[in-house]
DNA sequence: AGCACGATTGCCT
DNA sequence: GGCAATCGTGCTT
């Protein structure tokens, strides 16, 4: 059987293309030996230092930004409004600090571990429920377990992974848009560099 | 040492 | 539709 599990090859490559193919891969987070995967349906480019909506805009350099000036295939997990998290892969090269950030993921599997993670328990969940396990940033990021804990982590490791699509995953038709939530970016702000499977009821926002 | 703010979310009217 | 929650981060004093 070979493995699924994407190469760093695949996140040494430009930030556009890696946001764009990262869709229909499958987020997978393994603690304890449970799985929790996820296909991932919406990504964001981030891509400084030129980017002004990129928190390594002008070169900006600092304890937080600094993994995204290392080597592709790494994970770069930042908190927001205190009480976030959001999850990024760090693409092309070191000295290069560029990212995507996935902003929703369809549950594939560990679906209850992901409920318990977001609402405290398992069991029967009413359709919004459902939805809300994954269809956002900060949301994924729970459902997953992933926190500020796991920012440096390999994503060529173990436990954090992406892996390719499956068989039965089925074609899907890429949208390709404006990012979210970065008015202070200025002419950034208007960048088609915000991807999303059509019609993917776990897309953050139409 | 102080402070303004955010690549979000959930709850309110 | 509006808006509060909540705190690490980065920049200023």
């Amino acid at each position: 059987l070979k493995t699924l599990k994407l190469p760093r090859t695949f996140y040494s490559r430009d930030t556009l293309t890696v946001a764009r193919e990262l869709l229909g891969k499958h987020l997978v987070h393994v603690i304890n030996g449970v799985v929790r995967e996820g296909k991932i349906v919406e990504t964001e480019a981030y891509i400084g230092p030129e980017d002004k909506g990129a928190h390594s805009y002008g070169g900006r350099r600092t304890p937080r930004t600094e993994i995204m000036y290392g080597p592709p295939g790494y994970a770069y997990v930042y908190l927001i409004y205190g009480m976030y998290n959001c999850f990024n892969v760090v693409t092309n090269e070191a000295e290069k600090p560029e990212a995507v950030l996935v902003r929703a993921i369809e549950p594939v599997q560990g679906t209850e571990s992901m409920s318990e993670a977001r609402f405290g328990r398992i069991g029967t969940l009413t359709a919004r429920e459902k939805i809300s396990l994954t269809n956002g940033p900060g949301k994924l990021c729970q459902a997953l377990g992933i926190t500020r804990a796991h920012n440096g982590f390999d994503l060529c490791g173990d436990a954090l992974f992406i892996t390719e699509s499956e068989a039965s995953d089925g074609p899907f038709e890429v949208v390709e848009t404006t990012r979210i939530n970065i008015d202070y970016a200025e002419e950034a702000a208007l960048y088609p560099w915000r991807f999303y499977i059509k019609d993917n009821p776990f897309v953050s926002r139409k």
